[in-house]
RNA sequence: CGGGGUAUAGCGCAGCCCGGUUAGCGCGCCUGCUUUGGGAGCAGGAGGUCGUAGGUUCGAAUCCUACUACCCCGACCA
């Protein structure tokens, strides 16, 4: 399969994609800036979804679905919202074909334009904001607290799979609240949400913070993210948590009746994660074999390879295993045996090796003689002999160590690519050279960012929560300033 | 939308400059035998409107023209 695969230091994008296709997690499709995701890739989403979706539910939310398609007049009514997304919508026109009265194929009916084109939702504020106008009435009605699954369009001039596709999936969650302070507290506990999902399921530590005026969604007061560092040294934005403030529900007259009996408008939060997390979670952990998975997302957590040469063997080998996969089963480790005969040993390691399976269990003639086992982890390729009646015990135990193990790497990773940084020298030596993050004072005005920008491509990341105050210079303006904030590279 | 490139078997490529009759190679695929503890070996086999349309020519994958699609670099972005 993949022995023609590019390393990280040949060629990294050239290895985040060699990697996504050759593990099989998605492909790209005949559409433009789509893509396929693959069964296996589907897997490690389907993982991810269903963490999520547990986390939200336990935090009080329920879900919905909204439609794809919006009038385009929703659209505009909030100003800084069209302005944001205007760029890269894609629009409805007309409902209908016919067939080209000169030669082949079919032709736009011109006869079937309608009336008021339709975008598809590139994020769904506006459809849902005019939809909750009708379920909002009283402080009774309040907090309105959904999340909703979906597919999104955002017309990308380039794509790459799973960090910026034209469609991708997401959840967008839209909740409405009395307060200000309560729409508030919601942004924060969804941001702490990712944080904890990205560390503790993911395995990839992340830097929670606000985002500048030039990074702010379209639309909302405030945008919380979550930044994390990838390998190349470039940060990834993985997850927005937005304060709306009253924004939405001016824009679609969403007001309620307070206790006092006065009318208010709402206050609005929204947030989301994205396939993206796919591209954060291959980026993050994987190496020059290959993709490594952390094992609460692999879909395979133990793969079981038996090495037979006779039916006979087989069946002995397979006597041994089913129990043992029945057991791990039990205590809610995926197992699968792959005891495919046509396949060999040899491919099914570099196989599985590949997909970032996190343990394998060799088991052959020899074991059988000895009652061992070949238990192999693929975060650090180590292999050794277990006896076979430890396997129940040795697996969970191991797994939870893979787990942590890899946080740990990648956190130790971000602090050694992780600089303070006082002058404009050692702001380019971080961002052009090294790679990374550059805590940098700043001026706070977007003038600067922006000039930061032109000249070195990196831009503020984000401020981070907790920042220790600090009296400082700006990199390069040179006034004062009260705390350093984050500077990357970003995809 | 600017600048560059590519289009030949499922995938990756050669052939094109200098036109010539049956268009090759590697991987993969199929069949058989031998193999199986790190991507097996041998033998046989299947698979192509050479991106599309037109032109030049006795003859076009090869030369000319137009078109289309895709890739890379820039401006936009979860």
């Amino acid at each position: 399969m993949a022995k023609d695969f590019s390393t990280r230091e040949e060629n990294y994008a050239q290895w985040y994609n060699d990697l996504v296709i050759k593990a099989d997690l998605a492909e790209n499709s005949s559409v433009r800036g789509c893509m396929v995701i693959k069964p296996y890739g589907f897997a490690i989403w389907e993982k991810m979804q269903a963490v999520l979706d547990k986390m939200f539910k336990d935090t009080g939310h329920s879900n919905a679905y909204f439609p794809l398609f919006i009038p385009k007049s929703f659209f505009s009514r909030e100003a800084s919202h069209v302005e944001g997304f205007a760029k890269e919508v894609a629009i409805v026109t007309h409902y209908r074909l016919k067939n080209d009265p000169n030669g082949s194929g079919v032709i736009v009916d011109e006869d079937a334009k309608l009336e008021e084109e339709l975008i598809v939702r590139p994020t769904s504020e506006t459809i849902i904001w005019d939809t909750y106008k009708n379920w909002i009435q009283s402080y009774r009605d309040l907090p309105v607290l959904i999340n909703q699954w979906a597919n999104v369009v955002r017309w990308e001039m380039r794509t790459r799979l799973f960090l910026r596709t034209t469609e991708f999936l997401w959840q967008e969650g839209h909740t409405a609240h009395s307060t200000r302070d309560e729409a508030f507290a919601e942004t924060k506990t969804i941001l702490d949400l990712y944080a904890d999902f990205a560390e503790n399921w993911m395995a990839m530590p992340v830097v929670k913070g606000i985002k500048t005026a030039s990074e702010r969604f379209a639309g909302a007061l405030d945008t919380y993210a979550i930044e994390a560092l990838m390998q190349d040294g470039k940060a990834l934005q993985s997850g927005t948590s937005h304060f709306l403030g009253q924004n939405f529900a001016k824009a679609f007259d969403v007001k309620f009746l307070n206790k006092e009996n006065q009318l208010e408008y709402v206050w609005a939060t929204s947030w989301g994660v994205s396939t993206r997390l796919m591209g954060a979670l291959i980026m993050a952990h994987s190496d020059d074999q290959g993709l490594v998975l952390p094992p609460k997302l692999a879909p395979i957590e133990v793969i079981i390879v038996p090495v037979f040469k006779s039916d006979e063997q087989l069946s002995a080998i397979t006597e041994k295993v089913l129990p043992v996969k029945k057991e791990l089963e039990e205590k809610g480790i995926s197992v699968k045996f792959d005891n495919r005969e046509t396949h060999k040993p040899g491919w099914k390691f570099a196989e599985y090796e590949f997909k970032g399976v996190p343990l394998r269990l060799t088991i052959g003639p020899r074991d059988l003689e000895n009652g061992t086992v070949e238990i192999a982890r693929r975060d650090t390729l180590e292999k050794k002999v277990i006896d076979i009646s430890s396997i129940v015990t040795e697996i969970p135990f191991l797994l939870e160590e893979i787990q942590c193990s890899l946080f740990e790497k990648s956190l130790a990773f971000r602090k050694k690519h992780t600089y303070n940084v006082d002058t404009w020298e050692e702001f380019l030596d971080v961002i052009e050279n090294k790679g990374g993050f550059a805590y940098a004072h700043w001026d706070g005005t977007s003038d600067t960012e922006e000039k930061i920008k032109e000249k070195t491509k990196a831009t503020v990341r984000i401020i981070p929560f907790n920042n220790p105050k600090e009296e400082g210079r700006c990199i390069l303006s040179g006034k004062p300033s009260s705390e350093r904030v984050l500077f990357a590279r970003a995809y």
